[in-house]
DNA sequence: CCGACTTTGTGCATACGTTCACAAGCGGTA
DNA sequence: TACCGCTTGTGAACGTATGCACAAAGTCGG
């Protein structure tokens, strides 16, 4: 992983001799490089796709390194690294187009196939997750709805069909649902993620609080209300210690224990 | 950062030599611990909380870094070392006691105060968030419900009045609110911040898909689904890659390119 | 056509986080 | 009391990610 220049490697690509000028991508290439890819750069790439989107609805052409990494809330060096992951499409002097950018990094995102998303659970978040437009917008449209309550079944929400828990396999693979939503209350996840599972879905996004049990091969990104509430108390209660240590040191301590 | 073993440091504490037993905790050691404390420890911190708080409900006394990590899904020496930052509460050769692991989770992660929540932007993922019983029940009262649509000011949503956003300051400062969460349509949400900074918020969870511009001082988190959705799709596309590679190494290659 | 200026792409150094491996410490047992 | 086995706590090695700083490569004006 440390030296990977365009140089003596490549080995792999042998054969007849015809294309000999320019590097030119083979698709080795392209998985090579987006196997190399750390996953924090890829979460920033989703990011800048979203700003460049924005640039190229207002009218840009092209955009800098600089302007994009304020755009995105990152340093610049870090937004031209990631970029170079990508593949090299920018133009020294001027910066990148913005629609070419778009263009590949949705090609490395794997945004040029749709995914169908399967939702189950069908409580507060999951209505929100059925009616949310963001979905089917970007590429991922909302295929399937499940949960275990008969007086669900049938009844459509935001014009999405609910299944049966019980059909979740047969649905999925009619559908061809890649992406599994977890929706449900944290006892019935893990039920549920197995189901998934067995119904050939390899990408899981769980918003039930409880660490997921899967085989290797299964992706799983979880968003946790909880966990993120509890990491901003820490913040304020870092923040409120430090305010004490401060006015504390104009004072004089010693042995003074915890918080009152 | 490197070199904090107890030992010769910690010189701050002078004055009177009354407690010269035990190494006993000031503030300053309390202050300085969460100081050094990783962003990625206290998001996991928050999980072994729920896990440890679920082994404590099912009358669970003793847990050993094994176990626990287990449950938790990470190795157990990173598990350890997590707990090393919170403070050394274990047992050799026995395990931890549940309760006490609680408990001092609970104050590095500030939970022994309450946090109140104000959640900005009724739509279909404010409804969800401000019927949901997790928040409350986990020490994160909604004090508050913000919109800008005058319809729906007044009518309650889950037994919470919902004001307008222009009394944001005033109501944000009577109910004391520390954390605010932001669920309105990405357009408004920079200026829904730009206010709740203005109220003296300084821990943001930010639904909305955007970046946003915030002071130093200023804590966000965000929860993106459109980010985590094309993470997902990243990893179906990198599999599906590695698969025609695959396939394609046991027929020969060369200059193929990008993608039909 | 050339030289000055701008901005990319990346080698290198640093910081951070993870993992290993083992000594230290504790409970149980004789 | 002395030993034995188990589990913690952590130094040290490793790997990954971040940020700096600059050469390479392009544009633009004259």
């Amino acid at each position: 992983m440390a030296g990977r220049r365009g140089e003596g490697d490549e080995v792999v690509t042998a054969s007849p001799k015809k294309t000999a000028e320019p590097p030119a991508e083979t698709v080795a290439d392209v998985r090579e490089r987006a196997r190399a890819i750390p996953e924090a750069a890829v979460a920033r790439l989703a990011v800048y796709l979203r700003v460049l989107s924005g640039m190229a609805e207002q009218g840009v052409t092209t955009i800098s390194s600089e302007e994009l990494a304020g755009a995105a809330g990152v340093n610049s060096a870090k937004l031209r690294k990631d970029l170079s992951y990508v593949g090299s499409y920018g133009t020294r002097g001027v910066g990148y187009d913005v629609e070419v950018l778009v263009s590949h990094i949705e090609r490395i995102l794997g945004l040029t196939r749709k995914h169908s998303v399967a939702v189950v659970g069908i409580g507060n978040l999951g209505h929100a997750l059925a009616n949310y437009g963001g979905f089917p917008s970007r590429g991922f449209p909302v295929a399937a709805l499940f949960d275990i309550d008969p007086d669900l079944t049938g009844v459509p929400v935001g014009g999405i069909p609910v299944h049966h828990i019980d059909d979740i396999t047969s649905v999925c693979a009619e559908r061809e649902v890649s992406i599994g939503v977890i929706a449900t209350p944290p006892q019935a996840a893990q039920a549920v993620c197995d189901r998934l599972v067995s119904a050939g879905v390899q990408c899981i996004l769980n918003f039930a609080p409880v660490v997921l049990q899967v085989p290797d091969y299964v992706e799983v990104r979880k968003v946790d209300l909880a966990v993120e509430m509890q990491i901003l108390s820490f913040h304020v209660a870092r923040r409120a210690d430090e305010a004490a240590v401060d006015v504390v040191n104009g004072v004089g301590v010693d042995g003074v224990v915890i918080r009152p």
